[in-house]
DNA sequence: TCGCTAACTTAGCGGCGTTCATTCATCGCC
DNA sequence: GGCGATGAATGAACGCCGCTAAGTTAGCGA
């Protein structure tokens, strides 16, 4: 039944770091559970005993780790292509926002071990976090340049992002709600994030709701 | 070193399952890990062996779900009350998240067993969920009824949650990371949130948002 | 006093992450 | 060709976990 790995020749013994590494991936995706990925069933797949694991890695959680930063620059390349041909960064940010819940929904426990891990699960290296995350900034940045957003970039992004998890992060823990259809919430949600920040942030503080409601009525 | 239980007269069984979900709940919090909520864990603190716990509770999960319930029972009395003095539907609105935001801060491993656990872990009794949930759908409904939101009550309302959400689980789960003034970021962003649905319903489709910028500008 | 039964325990299963001492296989070197 | 050195990988075990089956204790009605 399992499938017995030969030995690395002399040099090569970090070659089973990648083998590890990918079963465990792998194992994450069919399995669609992260705790039915356990060591024993990833060497057991990889074809090796379980303490070989510990000879790349220093223990489970640092596999995950591992795991999590595959996973993290996979979105970092989706969000960049998903905005690569948008016409202004507005848009920019709407469609890395809908990229970023399709790729969540299209990766569930890969994305949960990432996002909605225990506080120590991973902690992302600075250089890491600034790609996906340094690139949605960048997005922001010019959309404060050309005057569409006001406000700091930073908290800006992360609003933004926030809203991004909250759909995605609720559609997987929550499964069986009855949601609406996915793509029109994802839609919706991320454009009305993003003209709330645009409209909330050049008004004045306690105006009435209704006042900015009146005013758009000449819109329609 | 246990402080053993005295065994419960006859007809009081049942007794022993609340003090098990007290327990539950009371490791939860001071640990702040559900890693470390084990049965022998809670069998320890109530005094009593393990398998005691299976007179009441089907498994493990079964326990974790009566936590949930109270949790969520909890939350819902949280956002009744946030909301219970607010001047008009839509600034109940703006305070239920800001309360359901600083509710799963101040019980952060409550809220994440409730919302960011397994697609398995928790799915809310109808009644139960129509609770909390049905309080928001009541202000959102109420909104739109004086005309300051449009569209369906139940979408709006879950994309209000998932904003709220959003924001909670981030803060919990990366609590590391850099944010903005909690409080700050909690108010601006349900704030935008609420005036960006009540914008973006009422816009024609594919409005190039600088044109709703600049109609607001008269606003300032 | 006896028996029934609710309330609870003892003992143990298999699986988990982790560790330590050990074995095996290959390499450069004489 | 033999051989020690060393990198690659292992076997066995520990303590914890969720869970189960079988057994024990205590109090009530008869």
């Amino acid at each position: 039944m399992p499938e017995p790995r030969k030995r690395a020749p002399r040099g090569q013994g970090a070659a089973l770091r990648g083998e590890v590494l990918r079963a465990a991936m792998e194992l994450l995706r069919e399995t669609g559970s992260e705790e039915s990925v356990s060591l024993r069933a990833v060497a057991g797949r990889v074809g090796v005993s379980v303490p070989s694991i510990y000879l790349h890695f220093a223990d489970k959680q640092a596999l995950l780790n591992a795991v999590c930063e595959e996973v993290f620059e996979a979105l970092h390349v989706t969000l960049k292509e998903a905005s690569s041909d948008a016409a202004d960064p507005f848009e920019a940010l709407r469609r890395q926002g809908v990229a970023y819940v399709h790729f969540a929904l299209a990766n569930p426990e890969h994305y949960r071990i990432v996002m909605m891990g225990g506080p120590s699960d991973y902690a992302p290296a600075d250089e890491v976090a600034s790609g996906a995350f340094g690139h949605l900034l960048a997005s922001v940045t010019s959309c404060v340049a050309i005057g569409v957003l006001e406000g700091d970039p930073v908290q800006l992004g992360m609003q933004l992002w926030a809203t991004a998890h909250g759909i995605a992060s609720l559609l997987i823990a929550k499964p069986r709600f009855p949601w609406p259809p996915v793509d029109e919430l994802v839609d919706s949600t991320m454009c009305a994030a993003g003209i709330g920040l645009a409209v909330h942030s050049r008004l004045p503080r306690d105006l009435p709701v209704a006042d900015v409601v009146a005013q758009l009525e000449v819109l329609r």
